[in-house]
RNA sequence: GGGCGGAUAGUUCAGCGGUAGAACGCUUGCCUUACACGCAAGAAGUCACAGGUUCGAAUCCUGUUUCGCCCACCA
């Protein structure tokens, strides 16, 4: 009987089978049970829209590794999965769907069919994303998987809305707001980005009545609002404009006469000091006509296109149409005194990318000063905490500044607000079921809101919606508040924010003891990602091309603690790629020599063995510091590390000599592989879970169903053994000289630097070593004497004497070279440390075990370069 | 205009008070019966700059330069 696995490993044939194997074992459930400790992590919400880019890859990854950790250390781990409905992003997606496939738009088929229609689309497309996050190896709860438009959770956003209304929280009102025209709804003011933009700012001349030359100069960089001018406004402290006190101008193009006002907000230093005021198409000019009761006409409609309240020759342009028109006729009639070039910020729906416009509307508001106060006070009491801890400030910069928050979304897709209009007797109310009548007048003439909450509202319930909230549920009691939220930076004022206050207000608690924030994945430039550039990098064909675990295994290498962003790109994934392969190897050369393996704990330990346990404990211990602290990278550094240099380069090497040997020196080396990689696979499990698996389920003498819920290995099982550490160190530094050419110079020479007595395996090991380079300096054309006194206990260098005749084929001049910089360097670094410890301050203030450690480095230093000035004297002879 | 982060080997980054580290790339050998997605040996760094604190600074402080983010109603 052999093991088979193939040479390298290949993930396709893995992947799907296990994760089916993890399904059907039910391992990914969980329920509340009072004797374990939960472990609760909600999952950030993909959109029904969404394709996985490398962002979901990234801390879905970190999220399954921490949910795959606290498993095996004995927690009630659960995931929590779901689906965003998404509002305005899916109603475009399937706006433009319906427009490609029949040519029309939302308006011609109405609210009913439109709604329909996204059902159908979310029926038939809403799991892409969750086939394609299942590809990751996510070992969430998929039993509890929600969706924010389940009928459940539409209870709980009714019932949040009706107690903040209730409360008084929720408000109408009448502001200038940010309109999309593309999208035709109100979008809150996070959801505008802003782009810096090459514009103008055109200097324009209001005369103080029709044909005079005479006049005031203003600057705008929008000349197309000037057609919504109510006023221009001077500061009152500018003596320049004293004399237009009480004045009226005459505002061209639209052909009507303004007054002139005095306020404040007026900077006496920017442009001409003159401010045209638009009260119903700028935030500003809002308040300013507020305060003087200007009237405040609305010139653009729903659609961005200037309405009738405007000039005929300017109804249906758009408000960029329009202002080519104004400036070329302003010109024209000698109007335009000057064009500045000025650069400025240019608001953009994040959604769809249309640039926005202020309008005045009325929408729905929530009153933020007092939900955000026990908010703020959370963090800074450190009962949520953010990693990296740098992003609090963020967050309180922002929840320290808030506006109002604009709910309400003129949009299909959503949650309908529960506001319900009297036709009889005005009054206004809400309902958390279909009411029939007016609670006030009894009337049946009602009629709901049309709008929709912003769809954010609803995702900021996801941490207790999901749990059955409103019901006082078991989950509920047993699961929140939850242990960490991981997500990236760029959402800490879309849905952190509001999960915290929100749990606060619904359930008087924080929702998540910490908020990991996850760096951003950019290109291998550093570039952002973007369609546009055609750098995206599409996790499925990395997946395809290197397998899962290697991508999740680059991608927790990279995750440093500081959460800086990751450049991600082929080399990095080879090397992911690479590592599992390794992993892959080492397993397949450990299970081939475990056949005859006989189970038990190994005995008679030799140091070799004592040093890899050592080494292997030590990791242990950095690998779960490292997971409990969330500093993954940490983690996939300790046992990338141990791995690969210690143990596939040095113990597995050495691992071949005792096994062909034999006999019990055999079976304490299988014990001690057998070991090894028993825990290895463990503690790398939470980031390569497939391998781990597929490798483990091989196995001689595992017990358990899977690795899933296998124990967390422990530290304290492995001893530190400091005298087989140091011993090792002595031959692996022995061997190194011995494996280099230059080294058998120096034995030749019988001055190497790594005499010492060397137990009987040490001498083994060194032996093979010369053996090795026996057959590589054959090759090189070196001649040797051939029988050669056996089992020598004590000096290598005795025991290589048959490298006589090496000299004569050494170029001694070259030799010399190097031994020169070479004893340069070791001077350099003796004179270093003599400095150091002739330092009066670092003997007595730096730590004894330093000192030391520079003691005996010093004393290695004057050997060597004794060794080294007595090989060259020998070779200059 | 405010705030945040980065600047360490050719490249990507770790280290964050005690003698400069890894991976990739490069050079030189090797298909050594787990792995060429590999093995071994090697070259490679005024730790951006200038001051300061300290016995000692890549590491702490203060400036400067530079790259990148985020926030902000100066028309």
């Amino acid at each position: 009987m052999s093991v088979e696995m193939d040479k390298s490993y290949n993930p396709a044939s893995v992947e799907d089978r296990i994760y089916n194997l993890w399904i059907n074992g039910g391992w990914f459930h969980s329920e509340p049970d009072d004797n374990k400790e939960p472990f609760v992590v909600m999952m950030p919400l993909p959109n029904v829209t969404g394709i996985l880019h490398t962002g979901h890859a990234l801390n879905n990854g970190i999220q399954d590794l921490v949910i795959r950790f606290q498993r095996m250390r004995g927690k009630n781990a659960m995931w929590m999965p779901g689906e965003d409905h998404a509002g305005i992003a899916t109603q475009i997606v399937v706006d433009r769907d319906l427009y490609e496939k029949e040519g029309k738009s939302r308006f011609d088929i109405g609210r009913e069919a439109f709604s329909k229609r996204v059902w159908e689309w979310k029926e038939k497309h809403g799991d892409i994303i969750i086939n394609q996050l299942k590809k990751l190896g996510v070992s969430c709860d998929w039993d509890r998987f929600t969706f924010t438009m389940d009928e459940n959770y539409q209870v709980a956003v009714r019932e949040a809305f009706c107690h903040y209304f209730e409360k008084g929280y929720i408000y109408k009102g009448n502001r200038v707001i940010n309109w999309c025209p593309y999208c035709q709804t109100a979008i809150s003011d996070i959801e505008v980005e802003h782009e810096d933009s090459a514009g103008h700012l055109w200097h324009i001349k209001y005369p103080f009545k029709d044909g005079s030359d005479d006049g005031v100069v203003i600057a705008t960089t929008r000349p197309e609002t000037m057609l919504g001018d109510t006023a221009v406004a001077v500061n009152p402290s500018d003596e320049r404009y004293k004399h237009l006190k009480g004045k009226t101008v005459f505002l061209p193009v639209a052909c009507k006469e303004i007054p002139v006002i005095e306020d404040d907000y007026v900077d006496l230093e920017f442009g001409t000091g003159v401010v045209k005021i638009t009260p119903a198409h700028d935030p500003n000019d809002f308040e300013v006509g507020t305060r003087h009761e200007l009237p405040m006409p609305i010139i653009m409609g729903p659609d961005g296109k200037l309405n009738k309240k405007v000039p005929e020759r300017y109804q249906g342009l758009t408000m960029l149409e329009a202002r080519k028109k104004i400036v070329d006729e302003l010109e024209e009639k000698g109007l335009l005194v000057k064009i500045e070039d000025h650069k400025h910020a240019v608001g953009h729906h994040d959604k769809c990318k249309t640039r926005v416009e202020p309008l005045l509307s009325k929408q729905w508001f929530m009153r933020m000063d007092e939900l955000v106060k026990p908010a703020i006070q959370v963090v800074k009491d450190k009962k949520v905490q953010f990693i990296p801890e740098r992003w609090s400030k963020v967050y309180f910069d922002w929840m320290e500044n808030i506006q109002d928050w604009c709910l309400s979304r003129q949009s299909w897709w959503g949650h309908r607000i529960p506001i319900y209009y009297c036709d009889d007797c005005d009054e206004i109310f809400v309902s958390r079921d279909e009411p029939s009548a007016c609670p006030k007048c009894g009337s049946k003439s009602i009629r709901q809101e049309e709008d929709s909450l912003d769809t954010w509202f609803s995702s900021a319930l996801w941490p207790f919606a999901t749990l059955g909230w409103p019901e006082k549920t078991k989950d509920l009691e047993y699961y929140h508040p939850g242990n960490v939220l991981i997500t990236g930076y760029d959402i800490i004022f879309y849905w952190v924010a509001r999960m915290i206050f929100s749990s606060l207000e619904f359930m008087g608690d924080i929702p998540f003891k910490y908020a990991y924030m996850t760096g951003l994945i950019r290109d291998e430039q550093g570039r952002k990602m973007s369609k546009s550039l055609k750098n995206a990098i599409n996790p499925m064909e990395v997946i395809d091309k290197f397998g899962t675990d290697a991508m999740r295994f680059t991608l927790m290498f990279l995750s440093t603690q500081g959460g800086q962003d990751i450049k991600l790109g082929e080399t990095v994934l080879t090397e992911g790629r690479n590592f599992i392969n390794k992993l892959w190897n080492a397993s397949r050369f450990t299970l081939m020599n475990l056949e005859d393996m006989k189970p038990g704990k190994p005995e008679n330990l030799q140091f070799i063995d004592k040093w890899i346990l050592s080494k292997l404990g030590e990791t242990v211990k950095a690998v779960t510091d490292a997971f409990e602290e969330y500093d993954i990278a940490k983690g996939a550094r300790a046992i990338y590390d141990f791995f690969w240099t210690d143990f596939c380069d040095w113990y597995i090497e050495l691992s071949k000599m005792p096994i062909m040997n034999g006999g019990e020196e055999k079976t304490r080396t299988q014990q001690v592989l057998y070991l090894c990689l028993d825990t290895i696979l463990k503690i790398l499990h939470p980031i390569a879970p497939y391998v781990t698996e597929e490798i483990w389920q091989k196995l001689p003498h595992k017990t358990g169903d899977t690795i899933m819920i296998a124990d967390w290995p422990n530290h304290v099982d492995f001893v530190f053994d400091e005298e087989a550490t140091s011993e090792m160190v002595k031959v692996q530094s022995a061997i190194r000289a011995i494996r280099n050419l230059k080294a058998k110079l120096r034995i030749h020479q019988g001055i190497i630097g790594c005499k010492f007595n060397a137990p009987k395996e040490t001498v083994e090991l060194l032996n093979r070593e010369k053996q090795q380079i026996e057959k590589q300096a054959r090759v090189e054309g070196f001649e040797f004497a051939e029988n050669q006194p056996d089992g020598s206990v004590t000096a290598v260098s005795t025991d290589m004497k048959f490298y006589l005749d090496v000299a004569g084929k050494i170029d001694i001049a070259e030799e010399l070279k190097r031994i020169e910089t070479s004893k340069n360097k070791t001077e350099a670094e003796l004179q270093k440390i003599e400095k150091l410890l002739g330092n009066e301050g670092f003997v007595k203030s730096a730590p004894p075990a330093v000192v030391e450690k520079n003691k005996v480095k010093m004393e290695e230093l004057k050997s060597e370069l004794e060794n080294l000035r007595e090989l060259s004297d020998t070779l200059s002879n």
